[in-house]
DNA sequence: TTTTAAAATGTGTACGCACACACTTAATTT
DNA sequence: AAATTAAGTGTGTGCGTACACATTTTAAAA
């Protein structure tokens, strides 16, 4: 391995005797070139491995990219906090690189609003966009829109098959789905009922949930050792009937545990638990937000699936800055692990700073 | 905010009325300025928010830098196959920014020999050192080496508290215990014997085992819901009693689960497991490597506990060339969480790239 | 006061790439 | 054959920082 300085622009030319401009219009195939001059480059090409010097490239752009993120109001919501958080991180992040992040944030009860919004967005003429898509229909237009002035866009939280972002985080929610069942199955050896929650106040994404609920049936479906009931509802805290629904829920003797498909639906699930003295019961949830840790350390909840909002609003600034910037590719579909947390392992997740 | 472009040094030089040169000097510290171009600096910097380009700042002094990394030779052990990986992973990512890593490797059972290495290394004259210190006595002479010579290095693996590196990289291994003793316990709702199995063919590291092993015990203490029995072993796989130790402890009928603090150990155990028919047994271990992926796979093992030595390896490197290229720091101690690892979650960490 | 040293400050260049522009040579047109 | 256009090629500059070096200013010594 020859360890030297590294490859330049400069030793092409004098390697294959022509100069650096004649090297730059073949490499990036602009301008004229003779055959003859082609070949000679070509030639030196193919007998070293030249990578272009990235920190050089960008310098000499130097452009100040302005980046739009969309995402639903975080405000008193504390799913999309998280997802902001990871968005000022980002900020913080690429800030020296010149990299400006503007959060347009919209009413997840308001779906006019949101095709409004999209206009609104492409006006202020950003580089790229990021978007939490939780709106189906409402999205495709939009993302049309993006790609009509040929906007690079990033998919996160939610995937839309139909899109063609430059790339998706997210994570597989049927596997997600046996993951939770998996966890509510482990040590029972009696035969009773698991009940999967769709707590949320919007149906909007019931799409989604219902995806982990059959990766959950699935998995009990292959692994059918014993006799278990399982009933599921979707349930809207406002609703009046709310409460009843779940104590009703409670009073059944064989419900072994409950799997709740929302982040903050488990908050919810874990009060009532709680309330009604039914720590036995196990209870399944997702995500790292303040009153589901609450409940974790109290021993309420015992396995929290973590969807990493945070960071998957993180990388998907990251994609898009890397593309613009250094326009180094990634992968068109980042699938998150599925975290398992539990009361002894919360803090090594919390105080990592990765995650 | 001012969206513009971002404050230089030339920019700062203007508004305080001096050089850029001076102003380099005062944010370096370096050479001599007046008191009075010192104020002036001062103020401007005081009213602005100057954030230095690292890219240009990088470009510059675009030096090659060469890391050395030291670790166990990787051949024919899974673990530290892994480590190299990310060793690799690293190497291909800061390729094209002039990064070269050496890779030195030492047996696992010639202490002396790794002795040698240190001065071999220093002899190259690396830019920083990244470690798996597993030998404690011996690593502290080359930890002194290094500092004399002030060589950066990174600690990863195994920490070493007499040491004063950039920063350590690992996991928490008392906690690590306990998420065993959490995971083992669980839904096990009568009395009977766990057992705490050191499997290595060497004891060099048994105090690090041992920590994980007094994380499991304290659990275990602290949560004393049903009366349970706790034995543990420090075996060797190559000595001839080997076998039949284990074959009496899977005679006992009251064993419950096995917890096994190294990774090699887990497929070990778990090949005993699966040959005496044991399958209802609860096997924790560690570790995403090959062999036990498949016990995990095929039910035999229940849990993994990832250390993921792959992604140590390779943050190890991204620290150092962090502090040397970017001049960037690191947190000191980066505690990796500890990941949890199911069958049906197993694929998302194989699959996701981070990982 | 002049000389000499030290302190303070300014100027210039390299880093590697991208891109604008000027220049040379060859091919057409007048 | 001269003038025009096109094709091909080379040169030069900026990006922001770091650092070497030249230059100016100030202080101390002769």
């Amino acid at each position: 391995m020859d360890i030297g300085k590294n490859i330049r622009i400069k030793d092409i030319a004098k390697l294959a005797g022509v100069s650096v401009g004649t090297v730059d219009r073949v490499l990036h195939n602009r301008g004229r070139v003779s055959d003859e001059a082609l070949k000679k480059v070509t030639a030196v090409m193919d007998q070293i491995d030249y990578k272009p010097n990235l920190i050089a490239r960008t310098l000499g752009s130097n452009k100040n990219y302005k980046i739009a993120a969309l995402i639903p109001d975080p405000t008193g919501d504390p799913y999309w906090a998280q997802t902001n958080l990871g968005i000022i991180q980002a900020q913080a992040e690429w800030a020296q690189y010149g990299v400006i992040v503007d959060t347009y944030t919209f009413d997840i009860f308001n779906k006019d609003a949101f095709r409004g919004l999209a206009e609104e967005v492409l006006e202020s003429a950003p580089d790229g966009i990021v978007i939490a898509p939780i709106f189906y229909h409402e999205s495709l237009p939009a993302f049309e829109l993006f790609q009509n002035q040929s906007i690079p866009y990033v998919l996160f939280n939610t995937n839309i098959p139909e899109a063609q972002p430059l790339g998706f985080i997210g994570q597989n929610l049927n596997q997600s789905g046996r993951v939770g069942a998996e966890l509510i199955n482990l040590g029972q050896h009696e035969s009773g009922t698991f009940a999967v929650l769709h707590i949320d106040e919007d149906v909007h994404d019931s799409i989604h949930l219902l995806e982990k609920e059959k990766g959950f049936r699935e998995y009990f479906q292959e692994h059918r050792k014993h006799k278990f009931e399982i009933v599921d509802f979707i349930l809207n805290p406002n609703e009046p009937t709310f409460k009843n629904q779940l104590i009703e829920l409670l009073a059944d003797d064989t419900l072994k545990g409950i799997f709740v498909s929302t982040s903050k639906g488990t908050a919810v699930a874990a009060s009532f638990l709680e309330k009604y003295g039914k720590k036995d019961i196990r209870l399944i949830g997702y995500d790292l937000l303040e009153e589901n840790l609450k409940y974790l350390r109290s021993g309420i909840i015992d396995f929290l699936i973590n969807q990493n909002p945070k960071r998957q609003a993180l990388l998907g600034i990251s994609h898009l800055v890397n593309h613009l910037m250094f326009k180094k590719s990634a992968p068109a579909l980042e699938l998150f692990p599925l975290e398992v947390i539990t009361q002894q392992n919360v803090d090594s997740y919390l105080g990592s700073g990765i995650h």
